[in-house]
DNA sequence: AATACGTGGCA
DNA sequence: TTGCCAAGTAT
């Protein structure tokens, strides 16, 4: 051991993470999730292909609920393809991104027809399918199919950015941590690691205030040493939000429905329903009385709806108008009574326009 | 590579 | 109140 025999070349050397250690804190500090296999056993490809989706950019408490409801409602992968996408969307209101309700069903289908109802087990075949890139693709072959997988997801980036005090910015230092990440892989055990690594972030190497004195990786981690595991990982400084304004056309018939369409199948709150209403527009419409769905009295409500995207914030003016019972819908809309609201697929900005509506319909939870 | 794409909770 | 954050993907 020549450096160890010369004090003058030795140094600290940190020990390098053990994934042993971190699956043996695994096996006593492991949440219990919905989607989670007991321990030991295999989960559903399906339970956990679904469970990936929701929880993309979507906590644990929000999700639950709506896995639940979307196992209970489609148990199986071809109920799922069965299903209308306007059910799916519908089902999904209030979960946001709603490309992946979109791409769900879609991936549903491709399941179905190019792979016989089963999912595929290797991440490649898995990244073909709509709605799943790089790490939910990795995500499913490791937890569903124990395939040896790393899927870096923004806990997995935190966790190794702060063992190896990684000072460059995301998102560019996304493949130097994938690349440290994988160093880390055990030798088996890919699903549990997988999942150990999201319960670590989660629970004890948490953005701020992180509880090093719990973790099992406190010896070797670099930020820690460095005394201030808070500053890792380092982050690109964001856009600014701009506010977009416009109107909403509240027209109400005399039995309570509500005139309602559909938005084009792509873009922002995709194939969801909505009031009709101005473009929304930084800056505002300047003629908002052009885009009313029909001609009508029109009054401005004394109420405002914000909501905030996550690119825009939107300030939206209501003006409602109430028309006679016998009212006929124009071109591509519809009305839709209180009772139906739940059945439609209302985003929660919809939720809240709609509030003000009906006294009665609370809007969104 | 940079931007579009939701929502609700928390400090 | 404002900004940050959460199991990312598509283009």
């Amino acid at each position: 051991m020549p450096a160890a025999a010369n004090p003058a070349v030795a140094k600290p050397v940190p020990a390098l993470p053990d994934p042993g250690a971190l699956l043996a804190w695994y096996d006593r500090h492991q949440r219990r999730l919905p989607w989670r296999a007991p321990s030991g056993l295999r989960q559903d490809p399906y339970r956990v292909f679904l469970s990936e989706i929701m929880l993309q950019q979507t906590t644990v408490v929000t999700v639950a609920p709506y896995y639940d409801a979307f196992l209970r409602r489609w148990p199986d992968v071809e109920a799922l393809a069965d299903a209308p996408l306007e059910e799916v969307l519908s089902a999904w209101a209030g979960l946001g991104y709603y490309a992946r309700a979109r791409n769900l069903h879609a991936c549903a289908k491709a399941v179905c027809e190019r792979h016989g109802g089963q999912f595929p087990a290797d991440e490649e075949a898995l990244l073909a399918l709509p709605g799943i890139g790089p790490y939910t693709a990795a995500a499913i072959a490791a937890i569903a199919f124990e395939r040896r997988a790393a899927p870096v997801d923004g806990n997995w980036e935190r966790v190794v950015a702060r063992l190896f005090a990684v000072a460059d910015p995301l998102p560019k230092a996304r493949a130097k941590l994938r690349v440290l990440a994988l160093t880390l892989l055990p030798r088996a055990r890919y699903g549990d690691f997988a999942q150990a690594m999201m319960d670590l972030g989660a629970t004890i190497c948490t953005p701020r205030k992180p509880a090093c004195a719990l973790c099992p990786w406190q010896s070797p981690c670099a930020a820690r040493a460095l005394g201030a595991p808070e500053r890792y990982p380092v982050k690109a400084a964001k856009a600014a939000r701009p506010t977009r304004q416009g109107v909403a056309f509240l027209a109400v018939r005399a039995d309570g429905a509500v005139l309602v369409r559909s938005r084009p199948p792509k873009g922002l709150l995709g194939g969801m329903s909505e009031v009709p209403s101005t473009p929304w527009e930084t800056g505002g419409s300047v003629h908002p009385a052009i885009h009313a769905p029909f001609s009508a009295s029109w009054t401005a409500l004394n109420a405002t709806v914000t909501h905030v995207f996550s690119h825009f914030a939107l300030e939206l003016q209501l003006w409602r108008a109430d028309v006679p019972a016998d009212a006929r819908a124009p071109a591509g809309h519809r009305w839709v009574l209180p009772g139906g609201f739940d059945a439609e697929a209302f985003p929660s900005v919809m939720r809240k326009v709609l509030a003000h509506a009906q006294p009665f319909f609370t809007g969104p939870e």
